[in-house]
DNA sequence: TATTACGTTTTATCTGATATATTGGTTGAC
DNA sequence: GTCAACCAATATATCAGATAAAACGTAATA
């Protein structure tokens, strides 16, 4: 149905890109040469998707847009048309593009993209002002997480509660950073799954993301950190002594003090 | 690293489950003799990722279940292996199971699943008690709609509010249910672009699947979709004056109608 | 005992062929 | 000249079979 093409839109898009770069393995080219130079440590397949996904959302190919065909995409990746197709497969899974028969794929409206996947947002994330990103994801946050935590208050179990709090703890008690976010992360996903709604749980994996962009530019000094600390303690308290409303603002008041490292004019 | 077997629950599920019935196109059998039964409209890939899927999500599979291989998946479906291996990788997309090599493929656990996803969101509808299922994204239409018009009040633009303001005119002019249907779903779904964070659009899909699940069991008598009427209207009028608190509000009170009708202990 | 080597199994990738559907042009009738 | 029916071109969809790579378990070895 949505096949606008753009008129040479689709041309410069069929431009071939690039003969080559994408993930090894085992390229029988003859002798070294043209070895397949980069790249990431994955299998091909995985490649494939991001190379192709991160163009789709970094805005190469606009929505509406005839991608290349499966040959041409073999072609200038230098992989198997199998790969290509699989590739195709899981993003049209990610609502990304879609495809019929003699027409080929084209991208989807930008409406329809999953960004709540984990690897959608990952690209999205590194495609444009990263300081953007950074506020959308918290916006997205405030909706979410006071109501979860909130919820969680209601309805924790022991065992739940227990998970929450360990985290908390290995979060004060943290060496490095990425232990820290590491816990952190934890925490927030302890406190969606307590709140007993299956549909909040898929958000984990963005607040998972958005959490390592957070601790990729943060890095303050250690008195932000023990402020922090005390905000989760707060958040776990509430959670503890199951007073919803309690826990629904520790948890703004948090994401209000991330806000605060966010619009911070340093950085960028 | 998941990959816990469950002793011989893994026997149990690499049972044979049935021979054949899939979707067909032209299974060259010799003579019309068992020619595929059944099936679904779609192509063969649709309905190999429908099949799965299903069977996973109903909990056929539990989760950390190593499944059946891609040779078996081909004899039982009737199907190639490359078929298998696509439907595997939209599986895969949609994080419900994820494989390796010489271990083959399994089921995530249930918190990684991708539910807001629409296909797994319409096989997850069809498994448990249906009730509870509308309750779940009633819960979590509450979290996002309301603060979703908000954000809509402030910031919608004027293309955006004539999108909203047609759906609604539309909804009252609707001839039949299935027009309110689309007309209401285009509703929600402008609102949620109008307010403008990316991260909302997703949400759509599920929106669409839970109002199509709803009037698939209310058909009421008038009286009540006059009254549903008025309080879209309301909603309307709130985004259009920007207002976002009487937004949020009024928001708040359609979920509020909806779940009545969801908890009257007629229907079930 | 610990460690290395190897064989087995399963996914990963490649190759090449056939089937099917849809578009766009062409032909022919009215 | 308009419109319907036909036909060819082209892209995805599906099939078939082969080889590569990785990981587990086991046996051989130091």
């Amino acid at each position: 149905m949505v096949k606008r093409r753009d008129g040479e839109t689709t041309e410069l898009v069929q431009t071939k890109v690039a003969p080559i770069p994408l993930s090894p393995r085992s390229r029988r080219t003859p002798l070294g040469a043209a070895g397949p130079i980069a790249v990431a440590g994955q299998s091909v397949h995985a490649a494939v998707v991001q190379e192709i996904g991160l163009r789709i959302v970094r805005g190469d190919y606009p929505p509406g847009t005839i991608l290349p065909n499966e040959a041409e995409w073999s072609d200038s990746f230098g992989v198997s048309r199998s790969v290509v197709r699989e590739a195709v497969k899981t993003l049209t899974a990610k609502n990304l593009i879609a495809s019929r028969q003699k027409i080929g794929s084209w991208v989807e409206p930008r409406e329809y993209w999953n960004l709540l996947d984990r690897d959608v947002l990952t690209w999205y994330a590194a495609a444009p002002g990263n300081r953007t990103f950074l506020k959308t994801v918290q916006e997205f946050r405030a909706i979410i997480e006071p109501e979860a935590a909130a919820l969680a208050a209601e309805r924790r179990t022991e065992a739940e509660m227990e998970t929450i709090s360990a985290a908390c703890r290995e979060m004060g008690t943290a060496s490095t950073l990425s232990n820290r976010a590491a816990a952190d992360t934890r925490f927030h996903l302890a406190i969606l799954k307590a709140a007993g709604n299956d549909l909040l749980l898929p958000l984990g994996a963005m607040i998972d993301s958005a959490l390592l962009q957070l601790f990729t530019f943060i890095t303050r000094e250690a008195n932000d950190i023990r402020h922090a600390q005390s905000l989760h303690e707060d958040i776990e308290k509430a959670i503890r002594l199951q007073r919803p409303e309690v826990a629904r603002r520790a948890v703004k008041r948090l994401l209000a003090n991330t806000d605060e490292f966010i619009n911070r004019p340093s950085a960028d």
